[in-house]
DNA sequence: TTCCTTGTTGTAAGTTTTTACAATAAGGAA
DNA sequence: TTCCTTATTGTAAAAACTTACAACAAGGAA
């Protein structure tokens, strides 16, 4: 009776895709609803599964919204830092510059769901020390690197600049602008941060040839 | 028998001081702790009353969250636009302009805590389509009333500028450097605002008189 | 096929937080 | 002073949420 071989109830998933597909799911509910839908029931139910496996799988809350840090933080501007680092980069400086700042202002990385996660997040790191003194320790190595590269480019130009202060302002500009758009998408469109970020850099470097 | 007139067990206030200060203790849990502090029984021992006494106030959280975001983004950009279409103001656009920018950065606003509330505010404003709606109509009109004022110092000096980009750009860039700051209140000192603001109009606008 | 490991479920206990309300008393009015 | 209005309290019911756990079953191993 091959034909009667009932449907299984459930899954079984391999621990770390259950994991990854768990801390998924959470950063989809940040995108909806911000920390109020940070929610173990709603969590378990974007990502298909009963209530009951959370606790299997993450101590507590805080557990999982610290994964939810590292994956959605964390590991995104470790890349970046990492194709800043990469000392056998392809390209000039000037050329490696412009796709960091691509990168950065990527349009699939800056939809108003991302930021609503990220405003989340920030909204946690301020008042957690734990991923406060990780998100520090990050971003300002991030802020370092980017501003390592800005002063490899000014140095090939001759420009005198204040690197640090540059790549500041330039991060500082982008997320203010990412805010923005969170709080009113129709208010920034993507060719805004293009003309905004290029507009920047370009008063202090000179000409980049941007994609 | 003066001498054992008792001490009264609490104080009766006029409600529009008693709402009011319930929704200044609300701000101060929200700078402190983010919206995880932002729990009745929190602000009513904030506030020195009992928990017994907010739905007196407030018919529920959401009303008195609608309150606090009135006192405390809606009132202060209120304040704002009101300096900017102030007609009869006294001096040149461009002294108007650096007033506007001096209170844009003013130490006092800047202050961690201050970010923690604007946090909190921006995580609920971008989730909750009632926040949402109302801060998009007031920060457009804030926008609009500041590049009208760039607009005018542009003209003045036969600059063609877009001076909405620049209005834009110029508060992102604040916001950004705002949220730098609360992430890692080392990171960014209010030398670093005064320099960033103006030396980004002043490449639009040339010169200012910055106090 | 049968067995065994452990991922998964359902439920319920425990905890925190919000909301409701009857009783109390502050403070002005008469 | 006495009375009256209503701001305030204390408590408890209700709701929302997290955590714990015993029982079940999927799916690979033997």
């Amino acid at each position: 009776m091959q034909s009667r071989k009932k449907a299984p109830r459930f899954r079984r998933e391999a621990p770390e895709k259950r994991r990854a597909d768990l801390v998924q799911a959470a950063i989809r509910c940040l995108s909806e609803g911000g920390m109020a839908a940070f929610k173990m029931e709603r969590i378990a139910a974007e990502a298909g599964v009963s209530l009951g496996l959370l606790p299997h799988y993450f101590k507590g809350k805080n557990e999982l919204l610290s994964e939810v840090y590292r994956a959605a933080l964390y590991d995104d501007v470790n890349r970046k830092i990492g194709e800043l680092d990469d000392k056998d980069a392809a390209g000039t400086p000037a050329a490696r510059l412009c796709r960091i700042v691509d990168a950065i202002i990527d349009p699939d990385y800056l939809r108003p769901a991302n930021l609503t996660v990220w405003l989340a997040l920030w909204g946690e790191i301020v008042v957690n020390p734990e991923l406060r003194l990780a998100h520090r320790a990050l971003y300002r190595n991030y802020l370092k690197s980017l501003a390592a590269l800005i002063g490899l480019v000014a140095e090939q130009r001759r420009r005198t600049v204040n690197a640090t202060e540059i790549a500041r302002s330039l991060q500082a500009l982008i997320d203010g602008l990412f805010l923005e758009r969170a709080l009113d998408r129709r208010a920034v469109e993507h060719a805004d941060f293009r003309r905004a970020s290029y507009g920047f850099l370009e008063l202090h470097l000179g000409k980049l040839n941007a994609a």
